[in-house]
DNA sequence: GGGTCGGACTAAATCGTTTTAGCATGCTAG
DNA sequence: CTAGCATGCTAAAACGATTTAGTCCGACCC
């Protein structure tokens, strides 16, 4: 069972047989493991000893290829710069781009993160954090998973859930999205704008819906009850899919243009559902961006090779990431000292080829 | 600096304060830590110790709310129980379909693993290396990165590199693709295909090429050398971009349409590169499927909205990093045992709408 | 000559487990 | 009566670091 595991002979690297120890080091030296220690470690004690002695440790710690035992080193400090990262699933594009964002921020700062997908199954989540919090992660980020009650460890949330004690939680500008879409869109002389909201239980929903609602008085436009439609789709309990979404987008699409009065724009709540609207816009031989023009939200990667290709609002899922990483090293830095309960972030317009100037005046 | 981090005050569960120590539940029973441990673990040598007394652990540590310390165990058992995956960007697709994989294996069988994204740099390979050595990680996953000498861990890697003494390689049937994916325009009369290869430092583009001469010879096919075009794009160094992917498909397809002689299909070396060419033949006036087919490669999440949705050979990431940590876990279960230098993923068709009867006889 | 001080280290405790090697105690067999 | 053997535990040594609290030695001061 600990038989000898790696089968390739050594090569003539410092690397023979069994990692060194900070013991091998010391005993290679003669001197004790406590000054090795203290010098490789650069610890405030080590200015007793002399820079000569200091070099020659250093020197002995090169030349066997000594690397420390994280784990040792974690059991004694009771740190292990891991965080636990929580999340639907991996797979997903959203989870996968603020995920990206995560990871370089924490690598960059010498963290690793344990990653556990709960498939949006709640039972799981409670597994998951207790298993992270055995493995001694030293904080959390939620990514698009709702939680009920306050957390043990510090945390930061990434979309999709109320506010909880202690959490901060990353969100996009809603204000600032909405205005750059529809700015965009009444600047090429849309004043006739349908609209798609989200779905009830999303977080973003509401806020979003608002600021739109804001921006339209800014900027004069009317908004017309018969021109919102609010998604509903996805099969309960579970994520919404891509698929489900853009069904719906190709059925909502249809009852635009059905009952609907006249429009000569679409501001969708997501990229998928705008797509799925294009196809049914196309179907029924109206041309885009000529006859209407059309607006997502998220900026997926589909968007850039939609026929034509999509204009769209752009979360920087990266940079949430990357923020929500280091706010969270920041808590951990600073324990006590409290933080901010929102990080807002600022979307930016992607604008493509899904609109152009309206069709007539409006 | 050691000061309480969990600000919360305690609720009526059983996390009281600090958490609970082996020796902590130990002491509350009147029993040596060893008894403990061994009732905890189930050891073996637990059968010395009578059913009645193992309740009453079991009922303290139940009570008390004891989890065990990994680390601890970690240090001791020498195992860690967390792999190290290497990648070259999360939020790349490909990267997080098959590490969506890797993640469902590896924490239903217990494990956690470390992930480093090395950005297609070189250099960070061998640093990540020496990280997740250091951090004891049991084994390796390596999605799509090349590594040039053996490595000191049980290592199994996903596409995109040669074979390495020691390392098992997931690969996909390249055969049974071009077998569906020709199979499927043969049967619909299509006689003559044109083809894009891929670029040629991709690990891929050989074998898949072979496989698709031997399909052809099968199905008494031939191949047109004048209708069949080499991507080359890549910027320099870079991992190929999809953006990158697209432009050629559509520069290419554009070129079949001038140069090449007649042609009713493309099989194209992936999506993005089909979702190009779809659009230069739709640019030019052709209809797809009615004047031209199409069969891309990989489906990608876009493969499905595309207008029309794209038939293609799909790869199952998931299922390819399921298999790749499955047979991680198993080296690690059995080291010395010789493993396999492959395994091999089986690809389905996935017929959509951009292929159809080929306009008249071939 | 004894006390103090600084310089250069080190012994030993500690982190929270697992594991090896035993130690009492009581009963049975010879 | 005692050797032998279960039975039911436990003491102590790991694992590989970090850290607290000294030790030892020589120089310096009065």
């Amino acid at each position: 069972m600990s038989a000898a595991r790696g089968t390739h002979p050594p090569r003539d690297e410092p690397n023979t047989g069994k990692p060194i120890r900070l013991k091998d080091v010391a005993a290679h030296l003669g001197l004790s493991p406590t000054t090795v220690s203290l010098v490789m470690n650069r610890s405030p004690a080590a200015k007793g000893i002399p820079p000569e002695t200091q070099e020659r440790v250093r020197a002995a710690a090169e030349e066997l290829g000594y690397r420390p035992n994280f784990i040792a080193r974690s059991l004694r400090r009771q740190r292990t710069f891991a965080v636990g990262v929580l999340l639907p699933e991996i797979s997903e594009g959203y989870a996968a781009g603020v995920l990206g964002g995560i990871e370089d921020q924490l690598l960059q700062e010498g963290y690793f993160y344990l990653v556990a997908g709960h498939h949006s199954k709640p039972d799981l989540f409670d597994d998951y954090l207790q298993l992270l919090t055995e493995r001694s992660v030293e904080g959390l980020i939620l990514v698009n998973t709702p939680i009920e009650n306050a957390l043990a460890l510090p945390a930061v949330a990434v979309a999709g859930h109320r506010e909880i004690e202690g959490v901060t939680n990353v969100v996009i500008d809603h204000e600032m999205a909405a205005r750059l879409a529809l700015g965009h869109l009444a600047e090429l002389g849309h004043r006739r704008i349908a609209f798609f909201k989200g779905h009830a239980h999303s977080a973003d929903t509401e806020s979003r819906w608002q600021a739109i609602v804001g921006a339209s008085a800014d900027l004069g436009l009317e908004i017309d009850p018969r021109l919102t439609l609010q998604l509903s789709g996805e099969p309960a309990g579970e994520e919404f899919s891509p698929e489900e979404g853009y069904r719906e987008g190709h059925v909502f699409g249809r009852k635009l243009l059905e009952a609907g009065g006249p429009f000569t724009a679409l501001f969708a709540f997501n990229d998928v559902s705008a797509i799925g609207a294009m196809r049914a816009f196309s179907e029924s031989g109206l041309r885009i961006p000529d006859d209407v023009s059309v607006v997502g939200f998220d900026d997926i990667l589909s968007a850039a090779f939609q026929n034509p290709s999509l204009t769209t609002v752009r979360q920087p899922l990266h940079e949430m990431g990357r923020r929500a990483a280091a706010e969270l090293l920041h808590k951990l830095g600073a324990p006590g000292e409290d933080s901010p309960t929102a990080i807002t972030i600022e979307p930016t317009l992607v604008v493509r080829d899904s609109t152009g100037p309206a069709r007539d005046g409006g």
